[in-house]
DNA sequence: GTGAGATAAGCAAGCGCTTAGTCACGCTCG
DNA sequence: CGAGCGTGACTAAGCGCTTGCTTATCTCAC
């Protein structure tokens, strides 16, 4: 039990401080405010994580990877342009609405890690960036896609995913599926996709 | 010349704030950090400004008023449709790619303000959300764009200017005139603009 | 009795902001 | 004219508080 309860404390410090980095940002929040949300005294963190930042790339490399393997795996899911784009994009706007909250750290607080985390994450970024790139190229080449610039629509694309943790909202009146479904509408279109 | 001098200082003292609150947030800066990138002690700002939330406030408006205008001015430029999301989508996407970094707070600062303040911000957002939907709703009653949520999609092409200003560098392969010339093309595959 | 989880107490540093004053300047008035 | 004065930009010093994190101690299941 002593493993379960371990795992627990620790796994409620990170729930915690994804609420409050996500709502206060990660200089806006304090390592009292992450410790009393999680019903411990503020040394408590201490014990399960090595520093306020520890914490922050512990959220942000987790984050990425998901979100990377989500893209990985939409590639996989299809061996024609159209199906491969529509996957990728559904998967990532519906994580992204969803996971609002997570999602909002993993995107917008990039400068609070350490250079060195930093630089780790960048390297997913990259990764994830190239999937998406790839899947727009590969349609261009394939004379499935029209778009006159491959590689900034392809940004755009990111972009727009990206974008989604922003704004949306639980109470909203779209839930992810209703907005997934739609920005594949706009991606197929985005990309010149040679229609029916 | 006291009247120039008094104007200068503040503006330097702004013009600091920019620049540290876009690098590394609101929460991020301290008052010292903006008066000494301003050559000044640290009890000058309060010379000039109320408070460091005052400042971020006075950024946040400036810019968002700037905003407002330049997307009412593009709607005001054309008669039809077409002619007004192009003028409205190249505004915005040049002033958020030139202006990116003052556009990172206006953007990415809100929850730094204060309730009051956020509040009359948050208004200024709708009416810049409100002129981008006319604007797609009225083409497509015109019968010019033929997309299924108009809604949607003109909160789609808000998104997609917003988030130039988190991903665009001024030394990167493109401009700001080539990224609004292709965000143009992407606006009109989007709305489903009836072509040529 | 041991060891891991948790904490009370607190440290050094840094925070936003204030106070009390210096200084350069232009104006007033004998 | 020029001594005296008021004014406004600016600062040195520092106040009270909060910060991230540590240390010494306690607790309790095994």
């Amino acid at each position: 039990m002593s493993q379960v309860t371990r795992t627990d404390a620790r796994d409620r410090l990170v729930a915690a401080a994804v609420e409050s980095f996500a709502s206060k940002g990660f200089h806006g929040t304090t390592t009292r405010d992450i410790a009393s949300a999680a019903g411990m005294s503020p040394a408590a963190l201490y014990v399960h994580h090595r520093s306020k930042e520890d914490l922050l790339h512990l959220i942000s490399r987790t984050g990425h990877e998901l979100t990377l393997r989500l893209v990985q795996e939409g590639v996989a899911s299809a061996d024609e342009p159209v199906g491969r784009l529509v996957a990728v994009v559904r998967g990532f706007v519906v994580h992204h609405a969803r996971n609002h909250t997570s999602a909002r750290i993993v995107n917008y607080e990039l400068a609070a890690l350490s250079p060195a985390h930093l630089e780790e994450i960048a390297g997913l970024r990259r990764a994830i960036e190239q999937e998406l790139r790839d899947v727009v190229e590969d349609g261009v080449r394939l004379g499935a896609f029209t778009t006159s610039n491959p590689r900034m629509t392809a940004l755009a694309l990111l972009s727009l995913g990206i974008d989604v943790a922003r704004w949306f909202r639980d109470e909203g009146e779209w839930d992810p599926e209703d907005v997934a479904a739609h920005y594949c509408e706009l991606a197929l279109n985005m990309v010149g996709a040679i229609s029916r």
